[in-house]
DNA sequence: CCTTCGTGCAACTATTCGGTTGCAGATACT
DNA sequence: AGTATCTGCAACCGAATAGTTGCACGAAGG
């Protein structure tokens, strides 16, 4: 179970999971249009971008003089599968303690 | 959309992850057992245990000298919602842009 | 009682990180 | 052509973070 730590390190700060939620309403953005509904610097969200973009979360697309990111969602499924093994193992370790719980109920109970 | 942001910050470590899938499968552990399987000394892996208790992904248990750390995955659903409502939010985007280039495939195309 | 084991707290260090300012290069507009 | 935008790169700064060492304290065992 290997992931890549850069998805986790990714979504950790505020500002770039707003930039996530805002891409995957939008679709589109540019750095500037980000900065714009957020109390930081365009060089700030630029540097959050570059960021997603080494996580996989975004790639950036340049026409003319903008460059416009989209979101590129296949880490976030890693992510998921992760968390839910996770959590998988642990219910199954709960499972199993309640199986053996069950079978010990007649023995001492200290 | 307001998540804490502790989880995806908890989890962003490579050897809080270890911890916390250490946990999932042993159910319970002692700093010093989990220091054990780490290059990192007991006292690096406590600091851990208090950033992902903090996150309220896992809670301490004092019996006697030693302090076992179980996991409490509640918070790992939080994030698995969050990160199926961008993924959602995404998709959805998407099958309305589709939508749109059907509609308007017999329009002009500037 | 004395030793040992496990823990918790504090101080200190180096690196990373989020953010800024400043400037140069390329593209669109009149 | 000349000007106005939009972007990218680099240097710099303060705060947070992962890690260490050192020590003191409570619980078990001889």
């Amino acid at each position: 179970m290997v992931l890549s730590s850069e998805v986790f390190s990714a979504l950790a700060d505020p500002t770039r999971r707003f930039v996530v939620e805002t891409l995957a309403a939008r679709g589109d953005a540019t750095a500037t249009e980000l900065a714009a509904e957020l109390p930081v610097t365009r060089q700030a969200v630029t540097k959050h971008l570059a960021a997603l973009g080494e996580a996989g979360l975004v790639d950036a697309h340049r026409s003319g003089r903008e460059t416009r990111y989209r979101l590129t969602p296949a880490p976030l499924g890693d992510a998921v599968s992760w968390l839910e093994e996770v959590s998988g193992k642990w219910d199954e370790r709960l499972a199993a303690l309640q199986r053996h719980l069950g079978e010990t109920s007649s023995e001492s109970t200290p």
